[in-house]
DNA sequence: TTTGAATATAAAAATATTATTATATAATGT
DNA sequence: ACATTATATAATAATATTTTTATATTCAAA
């Protein structure tokens, strides 16, 4: 049985410039939010919901470290194979009417 | 260099779940709108969209067999990882204060 | 040359996401 | 207690996505 809702929600998450950004940055390690601010270029209270919404998403976790948030990836190795999938994304299929005569025939 | 907002669109494109859908029925093999359509329950012009969405994405494309469009996967390879690695997407991690000792010193 | 099947497109309505602004909270050091 | 740092939350505004409804296009067959 497969949750595609759960499996949407994840990619819908995944898929912002910024979170990407900010997952390639935990990719290296744990980091407060104020640090990981510090290399990208939104406003305090919009990390927060990005975080936030990473962080529902189940594709980050957070523990507390006196006044801050020191945020990490859950599951790293999901996290590196989905941009690996990325970077080499395999051979491209391209089709013509002749290649489908059969499956056409049939349908 | 990484051109995350191409990723993040792809990303993002994936992540809604009757466009899964329709990629879990196209890795089967190619087939129509129609026939897709017999398997998803959406409007025909809503999946007509969902179709246009994942082909301007890249991420499918199609040829024209008579009066019907032949859909299919670009990089089926590609999609297949991509569920594959949601089906066993790997160990977990729960980190604690303590374990953030060193880290948390450094900054 | 009209009909029907398969599909797309356009416009609108409904809904969701994102960014901004202003304010609140919580822990730490003084 | 008070100020400061790090962060969250709430409310709003801006924007984008999704679905619906109605209509158009395209090809093939009768």
């Amino acid at each position: 049985m497969h949750d595609d809702e759960k499996l949407a929600n994840t990619l819908k998450v995944m898929g912002h410039p910024v979170r990407l950004q900010i997952l390639r940055i935990l990719l290296d390690g744990p980091s407060c939010a104020t640090l990981t601010n510090r290399n990208i270029d939104v406003s305090q209270p919009n990390l927060s919901q990005h975080l936030k919404a990473l962080t529902e998403a189940d594709i980050l976790d957070f523990c507390k470290v006196g006044t801050k948030r020191c945020f990490y990836i859950v599951r790293p190795d999901f996290v590196k194979k989905m941009f690996a999938l990325f970077d080499n994304d395999g051979e491209r299929i391209t089709l013509k009417e002749d290649d489908l005569r059969d499956k056409h025939a049939s349908e």
